[in-house]
DNA sequence: AATTAGCACTGACAGTCCAAGAGTGCTAAA
DNA sequence: TTTAGCACTCTTGGACTGTCAGTGCTAATT
């Protein structure tokens, strides 16, 4: 019997990681003879039970029965991620598959993301994710306007952060050269550098005189400047191996497996979720830590990728409670590693593609 | 006792459409009694029995066990959808929400394909897609390029489809505003207009000379090339409310479930599907009639979407066997009509944007 | 000849009971 | 403080049961 709040003794600290990794890799209640058995804990299963139940009455562990063996309960995880757990070594095999994985083309942001996001599903056997933050205080850098035929014209935007995002306009009037030129140098002129709240009526106004005999065109263009700013870009996220969820039985409540691919799908509170735990400085959200319902029994594990600094996207894993913290924490670092190399240090090559993505557009006036 | 290949008799096929339609409502085997109870046949049990067992020997039924009532082979399905199958007659209700639905915004095509494919998983409450065929023959119509600074460009490139897709490039050298302007000059003589067979090696000799002082530019530059022209945009594919399939017992089998999942994240095979079954100018696709193994015991019912004859995407539904085929024929069919429409008829402003996405990319060089 | 009533039969399903097994808590001894 | 031992609890799976839905077949009816 000991005095609450007193720190766990060395003892109970191995018993209770001995518990949740046994737990970890079998799914199942684990018992006082098993841990004698098959970790090697120096004491008889007597003892081990009487730790296990004080164990019990701080909080870390828990029983489905009377008669089964005992889980970790979430503050059990949480202690054990932040305590307990010893950096996982990757196997020589497991780094070359995932260089293998990697190395195979140096692309765009994008595409970089949801190949992690292939690769680290595929490595740890659960669901990945990929998630690209919106970038809210964007604004439109420049301007670029390229003639298609006479009615038509594509608009290309380049953000502060370099975003590029091209639309194709249609007009019913002519259009010459010049005047799709205009049409940019006006803009350029205007809108260009502006936060939304600096572009005011008068600036419209002045937008409007410059467009000359296009002045029909500003609300649609400003439309379409509003729309990139607020971009349907941001909080783009990505899901990988939605398909592993069933290899655990934990997800075999119909029910519950089916809100949680609506969420997965639904992409709104997991994007949210990263991006709070991110403020937290934390990496690992266990079950109902995270205000979602619907991953009360998950847990996420994810990864920042940073560039100069600036929180550039995420890469992450959702599964059962039991998930292997310390494997997948050491899978999503390499990963990560990789990207971030991929951002730094631009391939042999001269030329290093930018992320891009691209639209097609077929439409008449 | 029938001949065999006696044409179906009319009460057979009125038995046949009420079994169809019984299961398709309720998922379970229709016995004689709840026929003659719930469907107004004339008949007495001991008839239907009888006609059952000849439905049966003809293939179009199947008993689960023997004591049990019947449910329909696919090849029941199949008769049903080519001869028995009624025009479903929409609610005002379903008109009304899907108008509401989908007047909400006049986007992109790729918006308005994920957006109808919302609209038809929440209308039919099954798993909705969403393709977009890639373009095989597409070329590079133009190149445009945009100076972001000394050290990087964007590269624009527009091709014949007028799809649109744009590249952040970093060189090391320094640029300048005439050698960016060259670099686009010289890939629209040498390169636009020709297919990727066209491009041999005096052109691209060519190439290399107008590049100038940019000459290692050749491969890169020749990659992104090849790259957009064999899109990674091609085959695009959407799916919506995956959640829905476990709504429907038959998905409870885990194993089966899982690679069901899996296939729809992969979706190739689901692309190359509906490709194919377009070609034999069939929709609706029942169960082993496609040989992707996975989809056994689902069906696939969609709806190309045209323009100018040519198909440029398709919304479909997925979906357990006893699909409710002609309430999905239906709503697909006022969807998809919505879509076209948006298509012709530009919305009342003068500008109609054109389907596109945007890229983000921000690394040195 | 076609239809129907009646009946024996079949197989799934849900419920009950039971024995086995795993794991515990507690007590008393080391 | 640790441990051996034991009684106790609870789940799990198997065997057995009765019920029930639905059938096929036969004989009677139209």
């Amino acid at each position: 019997m000991q005095e609450v709040n007193k720190p766990l003794s060395q003892r109970q600290k191995q018993i209770l990681k001995a518990v949740i990794e046994s737990h970890i890799a079998n799914g199942e209640p684990v018992g006082s003879k098993y841990l004698v058995e098959n970790k090697q804990i120096a004491s008889s299963s007597a003892t081990i039970r009487n730790e296990m139940a004080e164990l019990e009455r701080r909080g870390y562990l828990e029983q489905p029965h009377t008669s089964a063996g005992r889980i970790p309960s979430e503050a059990g995880y949480r202690f054990y991620v932040d305590t307990l757990l010893e950096e996982y070594a990757m196997t020589t095999r497991e780094i070359q598959e995932i260089n293998e994985m990697m190395k195979a083309k140096v692309g765009e942001l994008d595409q970089n993301l949801s190949m992690a996001s292939k690769v680290t599903s595929a490595m740890t056997h659960y669901t990945a994710i990929s998630v690209k933050p919106g970038d809210r205080q964007a604004v439109v850098k420049r301007f670029q306007t390229v003639r298609l035929d006479n009615h038509r014209f594509i608009l290309v935007m380049i953000s502060s952060t370099e975003a590029v995002q091209s639309k194709t306009i249609s007009v019913q009037d002519e259009l010459d050269e010049q005047s799709v030129a205009q049409i940019a140098e006006a803009l350029n002129a205007c809108i260009a550098g502006k936060r939304e709240d600096e572009i005011t009526a008068p600036v419209l106004v002045e937008l409007g005189d410059r467009l000359g005999t296009n002045t029909s065109l500003v609300m649609p263009l400003l439309k379409l400047v509003h729309a990139f700013m607020n971009g349907d870009d941001s909080g783009k996220m990505n899901v990988t191996g939605m398909d592993r969820l069933l290899d655990y039985p934990e997800y075999s409540d119909m029910q519950e497996l089916r809100q949680l691919i609506g969420t997965l799908e639904d992409k709104n509170d997991i994007v949210k979720l990263i991006s709070e735990a991110e403020k937290d400085q934390s990496n690992v959200v266990i079950g109902s830590e995270s205000d979602v319902k619907v991953m009360e029994n998950s847990s996420l594990v994810f990864r920042p990728i940073q560039k100069d600094g600036k929180t550039i996207g995420a890469i992450g894993v959702i599964g059962p409670l039991r998930m292997d913290y310390a494997r997948v924490l050491a899978l999503l670092d390499t990963v990560t590693g990789h990207i971030t190399n991929m951002l730094e240090e631009p391939s042999s090559a001269k030329l290093i593609p930018g992320e891009t993505e691209q639209a097609q557009s077929k439409e008449n006036s």
